[in-house]
DNA sequence: ATAGGCTACTGGTCTGATGAGTAGATCGTC
DNA sequence: GACGATCTACTCATCAGACCAGTAGCCTAT
């Protein structure tokens, strides 16, 4: 799609030819296979055939096939493992190069945490906001998610959970850049917290009670609320990293609940 | 970074030990030219050295030096162009990358125009109301895009500047992921609607009015009016695109201010 | 039954060659 | 001297073939 990407501007004037477009021919193999995957023509965990296979099917040299599949990769379409038979595995997952995005910016200091946190706070409220008026369908899969979050036994259970439980607010809007986004800045975030020390060692039944009560606010079909616990919430969980610096912003717009 | 991509989970459990992290000789090109343009070590519109010297500077193949750079283009950080002597071009657009997933989901029908514009309104009217708190310099600069969009001729450039007034704003807060993201919409959005044709062409005046609007709510610092006319003002542009489906619900958020 | 090695694949990297494109120098004409 | 066409010396694009390294399943020997 980098034809794409390029070929903006000249909207406005009155020529009426545009540049040739000049394919390179790993954009084409690179095309056909994201179309493939995006269309879900393969699924996840389905293979790629192996590069010597590609080759013959695509009819270019190995060095061809290799830079698509790079690429793709760097999109985390798919996943090469060194070695492995059965060839390249469809991932299928696009926040994946988001959050690749991010890490860069991250690890040359041009973006903190607080940054990712605070942006988190927006798109994760808005997307509560809008579950509080999804479908029925939508709203039971967020519930199921929080059950299965009070059964969980080990942390890192839990953790799975708090992710799928809003991984799930951000799909019942059934605008997919909300899950796009935040399942990226979640694995971000994970990876990041992890790096330095963990600190959702919360008190296990705290993390719940906030859960509950957006889940409360969102099956109420209040959005203003369910908008706003999710802002505290974020908050509240980092508050050891994020620490005092956004603390005077967040208490305007956050209340004094508990 | 893929790297950090993969290396995630298992925060929990009590194993001391790791996975291997097996390194791939195109990554390390990658992490180093990536970490270099994003610290600006290597600034815009400079040049890499050719594929050439860059396989004497790191000591692997052609082959792996093209992996790596066609990865780096992919990401928005450089520009490879056929035959052109100077070397790959350092483009330092990480939104670049983000265009392109919404792209290529958008080309897989996974995601329409009404989506994209949801999500604008959502960060964009944020990001305004961040600005309404900005430093001095940060608001004299969106300032400085509405009067520089006072005086355009043609409507290209009107176009450039709307661009720009809302880069300005996406800056203002301080956070680098606003100015990402609505960075890589606006492009997406340029592609997208030039493609089939352009809405833009409202009375340019209404335009202004609106932008003028929401500058001086920045000004004022009222955040809360920003951020209302900033979603008013993308609800009311796109509305030929977005069209009556949105309508209800933006009814209940935008007042019926016009 | 199972731990260990064997093997037939996989991807990772290298070498070296040829084709295609660009930009600037060179040259010939006016 | 100004100007356009050609030449040249680079660039990237792609190919072919080789070898190393890693994986998973089979297959022995215990």
């Amino acid at each position: 799609m980098d034809d794409k990407t390029r070929a903006k501007g000249d909207p406005g004037s009155g020529t009426v030819f545009h540049k040739t477009v000049k394919r390179r021919a790993y954009e084409d193999v690179v095309d056909q296979i994201e179309r493939a995957i995006l269309r879900r023509e393969l699924k996840k965990e389905e293979r790629l055939p192996s590069e010597r296979d590609l080759i013959v099917q695509f009819g270019v040299s190995r060095a061809t096939i290799r830079e698509a599949l790079r690429v793709l990769q760097s999109r985390g379409l798919i996943e090469v493992r060194h070695g492995d038979p059965g060839g390249p595995i469809v991932r299928a997952d696009p926040g994946a190069s988001v959050t690749s995005v991010v890490s860069s910016l991250f690890h040359a200091e041009r973006l903190s945490l607080a940054d990712v946190i605070q942006f988190r706070m927006v798109v994760e409220s808005a997307a509560a906001g809008f579950a509080a008026s999804a479908s029925k369908e939508a709203v039971s899969a967020i519930r199921e998610a929080y059950h299965r979050m009070e059964t969980t036994a080990t942390l890192e259970e839990q953790f799975q959970c708090d992710v799928l439980f809003h991984r799930r607010i951000a799909e019942a809007g059934g605008n997919p850049l909300f899950a796009l986004v935040v399942d990226a800045l979640h694995q971000f975030n994970s990876i990041a917290t992890w790096q330095s020390r963990r600190p959702l060692d919360k008190a296990r039944s705290d993390t719940l009670a906030v859960h509950r009560l957006i889940l409360d606010a969102i099956e109420a079909g209040d959005a203003e609320r369910a908008a706003e616990l999710s802002r505290y919430h974020l908050a509240k969980s980092y508050e050891p990293i994020v620490g005092p610096i956004d603390r005077k912003r967040l208490e305007r717009i956050v209340p004094t609940w508990k």
